[in-house]
DNA sequence: GAAATAATTTTTGTATACAAAATTCAATAT
DNA sequence: ATATTGAATTTTGTATACAAAAATTATTTC
């Protein structure tokens, strides 16, 4: 500890890569105080770019502000992942068609592999290497979504990091044999530069998605209301 | 000058809103550098505040850095410009459509009053009234569609701003009474509660505003053309 | 022993300090 | 006069300093 990580210039950026990945690989849990005094000793930096770090994630939703009281780790409820999901459907649909219309033959290529692992069998049992495929994805192509200015939009607003930090618990992610099928239609549609299937196809595979989240919110209502009414 | 036009505690949001202000109304002109002594010294504070203001304003896109050059006030291209409408039309889209959901009797009145003074007219004459009022109507859009974290994602891309900050020159911006009915229609189906139909009407409206500003650059570049073949 | 209060330590929010880089401006050469 | 070089000045990026607030611990009171 107390090694500098950093080198010597834009610390703030590099800090800001750095503590983004530690939230992200829960190094870092959600709910969890930030301690500036000893991060920034352990990134061996001082405490003005790690609070510029911490800003530029405020502004992310990685992290929150209590006046007075610190930074933490961005906490999600149900209803708030929801409204992730609906944000990225009309998003990331608009990026889906965008990328149909400017993807490179390398570009499809890249995009083709992303699910190769996955394609050929019906059960999917590495889950983690299957989430990590899903990111990727969703990463991608944003990445290859033509115009400059949303991919900027998309990063500042990184949906796709903020959809992956609720606690991952029992039947809240559908499974990778439910989801498959929408990915493949998705890379298909963009591959084949075709914007209006893309776009349909992403924003279906979303939709379902945030379908599901709000089924599993309802079923935990009425479970409360059941244990109210004994 | 030197005046504190600011108490002591949160100085950085306290600017943070005063510089969005000066840069919306073009106190600081956009592709401006901004002085940050100067600046600092105006607003009675020191730089850490002043910084950490300037770096939330940075991934509003209302200002953008260049390393070891300062901080300058972002300057739009067309072709951004496009980018943001495009955007606009998905958010706003989901916005109006939560809006019709979720609005209030006394936001119906609110919002039916924003475009009352010019329904009556067919001939709108004060350009700059109509715009606030078209500010005011997205924005107050944005403010009442239900979901505080859409909002807040709305407000960290703060579109609405960004929209009105590329220079107005002729032909860029389209005429009163061509949005005028179109404002109309989404207030009806808002305060009609027909969540399809504001979302439709409202991306219908946006559609055609990066419609025409995609026809201004096309004629833009058929000049360059006609000039480079003399 | 639990609750209330006081003393101590830690942390936050802002200001200031300072080296390194960028800019300005003057002096010199072409 | 214009271009080039070099010193002086300004500005940036980061560290450090410090008062005020919050959290923690110790102390007293009932």
């Amino acid at each position: 500890m107390g090694k500098p990580l950093i080198k010597s210039e834009n610390l703030d950026q590099k800090a800001y890569q750095i503590i983004k990945t530690m939230i992200e690989n829960r190094e870092l849990m959600p709910g969890q105080k930030i301690p500036q005094e000893k991060l920034a000793a352990d990134l061996g930096i001082s405490r003005t770019p790690l609070i510029s770090a911490l800003k530029f994630l405020e502004q992310e939703k990685l992290v929150e502000v209590k006046p007075r009281r610190g930074f933490f780790v961005r906490l999600f409820s149900l209803e708030e992942m929801v409204s992730i999901f609906e944000i990225r459907e009309v998003l990331e649909g608009l990026s889906a068609r965008r990328a149909a219309e400017s993807i490179s033959n390398g570009q499809i290529r890249n995009l083709r592999t992303i699910f190769e692992p996955f394609s050929d069998t019906r059960d999917i049992t590495d889950f983690q290497a299957y989430s990590k495929a899903d990111r990727k994805f969703h990463n991608y192509i944003a990445h290859i979504s033509s115009q400059e200015f949303l991919r900027s939009i998309l990063q500042t607003v990184n949906l796709v990091s903020l959809a992956y930090l609720y606690p991952t618990k029992e039947g809240l992610i559908r499974l990778p044999n439910e989801t498959i099928g929408e990915h493949i239609d998705i890379v298909e549609a963009i591959c084949a530069h075709d914007p209006q299937a893309a776009e349909y196809t992403m924003r279906h595979h979303l939709q379902k998605t945030s379908n599901h989240l709000k089924h599993q919110i309802n079923s935990k209502i009425s479970m409360i209301k059941e244990v109210n009414s004994e």
